[in-house]
DNA sequence: AAAAGTTAATCAATCGTTTAATTAATTCAA
DNA sequence: TTGAATTAATTAAACGATTGATTAACTTTT
């Protein structure tokens, strides 16, 4: 009856949901049929029908209910009265944290982004995406109005570089584990391999947007170097 | 008559090869049914056994066709009689050119090397990757022997800032587009957002990588600034 | 007693693959 | 060079297996 009690707890709709998710990052969304599904969640294939509708409408409501909620905290950082590069580098933890975190999901997310197979899945994603690109666009103006960013930068693809070089890592962490010579895939995530990450990106950023002192402070728009 | 010609020219072998690149590419190696590869190849569905063996194994002859032959390219780079931050920023001219020119197969590539359901597959392609991660290590250490590229950076996060950088841009070309709003999806691979992500990797690498002249000679590890 | 939850069984559709029959192309002795 | 024999290429049809979804009966909860 204990067992019984504990089913009853988390109940199918929420152990299907956590399966799902954990076994759409795994293997792919066309890759995990209903059955599988419902076996290693150990509830009845029609419970997918009886509580999302069908397995599209589950993809969905996963997608609502792991989407990272990152806007408060970024909010929160944007009304601190700190530099823009704190600011900058602050946000950037945020979402390192968020990615490696939820790494199978945000995995499972790009997959999704890059196929765009199933639009109703594809809209939700873009805007959370989207808000995150806006918020750090405002990071990287408020900055530039400050005078210690540069202005000559791409500031789109400054972001294509901070979320491209989390998701080298998090969409592909085998490659990551082969050039660092890492054992096992798995310590790609470690909280090592975090700061690693967190330090990199810091740096790299503060000498890509940081004012430097032998700059003229003419408003060019490019300035090809090469 | 002329038809029946042209047709057997271009060989069932060779447009299934074609067809199930660009079909792979645009909805998945799991979403393109044979039946369905067959048709719009207008051959029919038995010859993907016929040539290849399986849908499998026509994924692996893809690769082993189409996989960029970039190592000739960047060794001669390599070689060449310039300076280091020359030779790292034509290496990433050159996989910007390969990536965006094979877009379609770009994102294939990755996506399965996401997932790694299929090992065959993903073995292939690792291949290949690491071989271009190799040689912009070598770049990196010869440029700091030179004492021309900073010791104190991260050369695997370096590098997947870079790769990640790119893929950004070709893997989820919606994202980007959305950010610059750009009307059609298809104008991130434009001529002219190729320059863009060129002039770009190549400022910011050249911020990142160069030693400065404020700096002081210490061969740090590691330096947060934060 | 009514509603909500759960089950096993079955639905039609589609999957990748294979078969056996047919056509086209090639080979080779006459 | 011709014509039969051999091989290669292609076809339509069917294979068994699996897919996502649904049914109707059954159990539990309210």
């Amino acid at each position: 009856m204990l067992i019984k009690k504990e089913k009853t707890e988390l109940d199918a709709r929420l152990v299907l949901l956590q399966t799902a998710a954990r076994l759409f990052a795994e293997h792919g969304f066309e890759a995990v049929s209903t059955r599988m599904l419902a076996k290693e969640a150990g509830v009845n294939m029609a419970m997918i029908g009886y509580y999302f509708g069908s397995k599209e409408k589950l993809f969905e409501a996963i997608i609502d209910e792991y989407i990272p909620k990152t806007r408060e905290a970024l909010l929160n950082i944007l009304h601190q009265n700190i530099t823009s590069l704190e600011k900058f580098s602050m946000a950037m933890e945020v979402f390192v944290d968020k990615m490696f975190s939820n790494n199978a999901f945000s995995k499972l997310m790009y997959r999704e982004l890059s196929l765009q197979q199933r639009p109703a899945h594809s809209e939700r994603i873009m805007d959370a995406v989207m808000r995150n690109w806006q918020i750090m666009k405002e990071i990287i103006a408020e900055g530039q109005q400050n005078r210690t960013f540069r202005k000559d930068i791409d500031t789109v693809m400054t972001l294509a570089s901070i979320f491209g070089t989390i998701l080298q890592i998090v969409n592909t962490p085998i490659v990551a584990a082969r050039a660092m010579q890492a054992e096992a895939q798995n310590d790609v995530f470690s909280d090592a391999n975090r700061l690693r990450l967190k330090t990199h990106l810091k740096q790299m950023m503060q000498a890509h947007l940081l004012v430097r002192e032998d700059d003229n402070d003419e408003e060019e728009e490019f300035q090809v170097s090469y």
